[in-house]
DNA sequence: GATCCCTGGGGAAACGCTTTCCAAGATCCG
DNA sequence: CGGATCTTGGAAAGCGTTTCCCCAGGGATC
């Protein structure tokens, strides 16, 4: 048999330094070599400082692929966020990469546009690549996909609420404690007219966003017309949008809570087009505390929901579904805390007393 | 000899559905599953709707990992870029990743936070990775790593202008054009005393728009003073402080120039504190025109850069890299072009004729 | 001095899933 | 009926690491 019959490699270009080039520049085996880069301890230390002298002159670089065959784990992290153009997910993708590098893993990184297909299209490009996990940072997938999912143990982290099934972790976001501190915050300065708009009511965490505000709004006795919950979609235009159907309307609210700080931003600028002064005339809170938030003119009053939290718990849950013997792997839910951050597109309301006894007294914000 | 010595799986959990299930279920080869798949026509048509039908109720999905193993490729690319946090990567990385993914590639994205040190340590993670090539939308990395990756033939892409070293393909960005538009723009107003702030100056590409205002400038005949040439960083923060040492000055300038919208947004905020209105009393300029640089009050006038040339060019420059009989193989430049966007951040200076006539007809902007 | 035990290093298999080579069977046509 | 062509299946190759197993050598004990 012609034992010598060798395909070509197809190679593309001059090959990495490998475990193999090591061991012959050391004159130890790979064994050793691989033995010394995972730091066991029985390997003699002469032979070691030789395998390491070796590795730093010729920049060996342990190859991820050849380790994710033998161990069976791709060491990879797939990220699924609604919208990576919001400034939001940029912070929040920061974060947890630092933190899943930090661990030894890399990030895939998807973004589904608010398109559920899309959504499940990046979880299939994902599953191709062999990803450890997922933590979906956004709502609208197939329940079916996330269903064949659940069934092989797969690692997935939802935010809110993800299906109802078992053996799902959730990052569990307290809006109440927020956006109650917002209402209030708002009540206490005399508004009793306030508006809400939304994010896109398919996403959940729009839905529980909406529904803290009027929970909170409820029990301090303030009625909603309905007139005064608009739709937007967490975009800047979407903002704008929903600020104009506001502003078309008899009867202007004396603030506006937002469900991000992009819409508050698209509303500001609204409001800007119309000669609308911020916060004299009307007053705006945001959602998120989006590094920009401190930067509009006015500085926005906002709700914090601190996206390094997020990240830790995403990465935390992660692991702990990856890790077999991870100390929180039997743990499926995380609290994420909200708080109100006051700075400066909140004011008394126009006409009230306080407002005109500021403004008597030449006050400036 | 025994044989039937047999490690367990160290499969952490139920494995993926794989082309031998796929096969098994049509009752066919692994063979003819991947000819199916992979459409060579030889395939008889009834066997390939068996495979098919079994693919999808099978839910099957081709493990990428083990065709890079077969192809000698990973099909995944490494974007490099400075700060994910601002808002101009984030659209640039979803335009190069939407590129990438339709030509069958994956990204892993990294952001230096402008230390060159996370340069290198992005650069070995990607290469531990087995990316097929990396872009580099900053700058700061150590010469040496790239002399050994381009002796290596491993495809590198940067913008303005990499290490002077061959095989290199360099995305060169035309900023004389858009910012030579942007001096002319405000030269015609009538401003004659116009500041820069830059970036950060070990940054080629903040060096590159600094000399071509400096070379606009001149071209006008105009004059720069070094107290209206003053350093920022590419964040708001930057912007901020660098206005605010202008205000500082006895004599502010009329318009500022920024090296990025990020600054120019920090900018307007120090205007905006100092109660100096934007543009009557001062015009501002921005450059990149990122998404939110419309919605900024006022929206910002910006030199434009498109992130979507650039990502094309940059994921055409590394396919052209990698792929061995790529149309363009041997093409090692690539030109972006900018042009100026004119909003309302600019405006005639403070108490020229043509300013005041404008006033005293009372036209709104 | 010999045997036993222990330690550390090297050779080689295993890891996973696909692609592809080669040979064999089937079909078709002359 | 035989040869040529076409299709299919079995099996190997491909990657670079980790890890199993065995052997060699040195020290200790009798």
């Amino acid at each position: 048999m012609s034992g010598s019959r060798k395909k070509p490699s197809n190679r593309l270009r001059p090959a990495a330094v490998s475990i193999r080039d090591v061991a012959r520049r050391a004159g130890v085996s790979i064994a050793t070599v691989s033995r010394s880069v995972n730091r066991i301890p029985t390997v003699d230390s002469e032979l070691s400082r030789r395998v390491w002298r070796a590795i730093d002159e010729l920049g060996y670089l342990p190859n991820t692929q050849a380790r994710a065959l033998v161990s069976g784990r791709s060491r990879m992290l797939g990220l699924i966020v609604s919208e990576i153009t919001n400034p939001f997910f940029p912070e929040l993708v920061q974060e947890f990469e630092n933190l899943a590098v930090a661990q030894g893993y890399e990030v895939l990184i998807g973004s589904t546009n608010y398109e559920p297909a899309r959504t499940e299209s990046l979880i299939r490009r994902m599953l191709q690549r062999n990803v450890d996990g997922v933590a979906v940072m956004t709502f609208g997938i197939e329940e079916e996909l996330v269903r064949k999912l659940v069934e092989r143990e797969f690692p997935l982290v939802f935010v809110d609420a993800g299906p109802d099934l078992p053996n799902i972790r959730v990052l569990k976001v307290n809006y109440g404690e927020g956006i109650r501190q917002a209402v209030q915050h708002l009540a206490a300065l005399g508004h009793r007219s306030i508006a809400f708009i939304t994010g896109p009511l398919r996403l959940r965490s729009a839905v529980a966003r909406r529904d803290a505000f009027l929970r909170s709004m409820a029990e301090l006795g303030l009625t909603v017309p309905a007139r005064h919950m608009v739709e937007g979609d967490h975009t800047m235009e979407g903002g704008m949008g929903a600020m104009e159907h506001l502003i078309a309307l008899r009867e202007l609210p004396t603030a506006v809570l937002c469900s991000n700080d992009m819409t508050a931003i698209g509303v500001l600028h609204a409001l800007y087009k119309t000669t609308h002064n911020v916060p004299q005339e009307i007053s705006v809170v945001g959602f998120d505390d989006i590094h920009l938030a401190q930067f509009m003119l006015p500085p926005l009053t906002t709700v914090q929901m601190s996206c390094n939290d997020l990240a830790a718990a995403a990465v935390e849950a992660l692991r702990a579904g990856i890790e077999r013997d991870h100390p929180n792997a039997a743990k499926t839910e995380w609290q994420i805390p909200t708080r109100l951050v006051v700075r400066q597109s909140t004011a008394f309301p126009r006409g009230t007393l306080p407002a005109l006894v500021e403004r008597a007294a030449g006050t400036r914000r």
